[in-house]
DNA sequence: GTCTATAGTCGGATAGAC
DNA sequence: GTCTATCCGACTATAGAC
């Protein structure tokens, strides 16, 4: 049976919030079903319309947990850059730098961590079927990440900033996320299990090996 | 190949087959129900089990349909590298001219043909939730496209073929993939309603030429 | 081959006891 | 706050008439 381990010291709401992001995740809106939810937290089924007024409800916080741990995550380091530009706008290779550290952060926390593959899940199926809940997704995420890139990008190719910069920074961008969505035909392709510490360390490499070299052939 | 060419029959189950590509890529298995694509279809509820054994069988089919269909369009390109590599060893400029040249096909593919998108939400959802029909993309799709791209790249950058070098496939891959999967940002970020013809351009353009300067750099 | 009618299952939500 | 019992809708598949 769904023999439930956990310390019931949490109250329901939390445990339902914990459960809902991995149930989520792994199934999607549709097959996560309330009732394997509320099995996993250890609660009853009524309590999801009693704590969030439903399903509908439960997701709307989830995603705004997940969105709100990455942002958080990479909050620090975007601050960092927006500082350096207000101190004065930064060299090409100053910017490529600041560039590449973001990008470093990125993939440690989206091919790294433990965590991403769930997070990741969450917002892969946004982009597939966006709800209500894909604004706080953009306006959060998103989009801050992608002007601070394609600023940075500007600045290190020596271009002013456009469209095609924005443009730029999602195909680099899509370098780190094809390894997320694509996981399965990595493991198939290099008879792995999954991404180890070693394999991150690689994936890291080539991505900044290749998005530096892009970079100063463009604005060569 | 199949039926193609054909005029579209009054024939319930090759409706049934268009109208799954549709319902399927629209909105992924759980939710295409076969209500609406017997109804989209013009067919009865029942056509489903009595010409594919279920719901599930018709998936099959679809995805069968999908893979030929775009491993058909690439073959011609795939064959010709074959054909090159057999005559002898592409020195680096041939290898990148050719590897450009495959990327440019895809990106030709994915991004401007309209039915790329059906083709590739089915594809990606597999990717999120791998049924059986996910041997038959690996096989027949993915492995013999990162395998030629992972090849190309290793002669271009005058480097050992391994592991790293389908890394690099996969890498230079998520830039085109980024637009596909990404759309719905893409969007809103650039305030477009689609990929019209100019902007299929633009990113095309956008991806080759980082691309070029990826291998370029990494060879010097 | 195509239809109607319906069986059988499972989903989310609710009412009301405790 | 948490529980049991139940409702009601939607789904896929089947049986059998035509």
């Amino acid at each position: 049976m769904g023999a439930e381990g956990k310390k019931s010291k949490d109250n329901a709401r939390e445990r339902l919030l914990e459960a809902g992001l991995d149930v989520f995740g792994r199934f999607g809106y549709e097959q996560a079903t309330t009732r394997r939810i509320t099995r996993q937290a250890g609660v009853n089924i009524a309590a999801i319309p009693y704590y969030f007024g439903g399903k509908q409800g439960l997701y709307g916080e989830v995603v705004s947990y997940v969105i709100g741990a990455i942002v958080s995550h990479l909050e620090s380091t975007i601050q960092e850059i927006d500082l350096q530009k207000a101190a004065g706008p930064p060299n090409a290779s100053q910017a490529l730098a600041l560039l590449l550290n973001l990008l470093a952060v990125i993939i440690e926390f989206m091919i790294g961590s433990p965590q991403a593959q769930r997070f990741a899940r969450i917002i892969l199926r946004e982009q597939l079927d966006p709800s209500d809940a894909y604004d706080i997704i953009f306006k959060r995420l998103m989009s801050p990440v992608l002007d601070t890139l394609a600023g940075l990008i500007a600045a290190a190719t020596q271009t002013p900033l456009s469209d095609a910069s924005k443009l730029r920074a999602l195909a680099l961008m899509g370098q780190i996320m094809a390894f997320r969505f694509a996981r399965e035909t990595v493991v198939r392709a290099l008879h792995a299990e999954g991404y180890s510490a070693k394999e991150t360390e690689t994936i890291r490499q080539i991505i900044l090996e290749q998005t530096e070299a892009a970079i100063l052939g463009i604005k060569k």
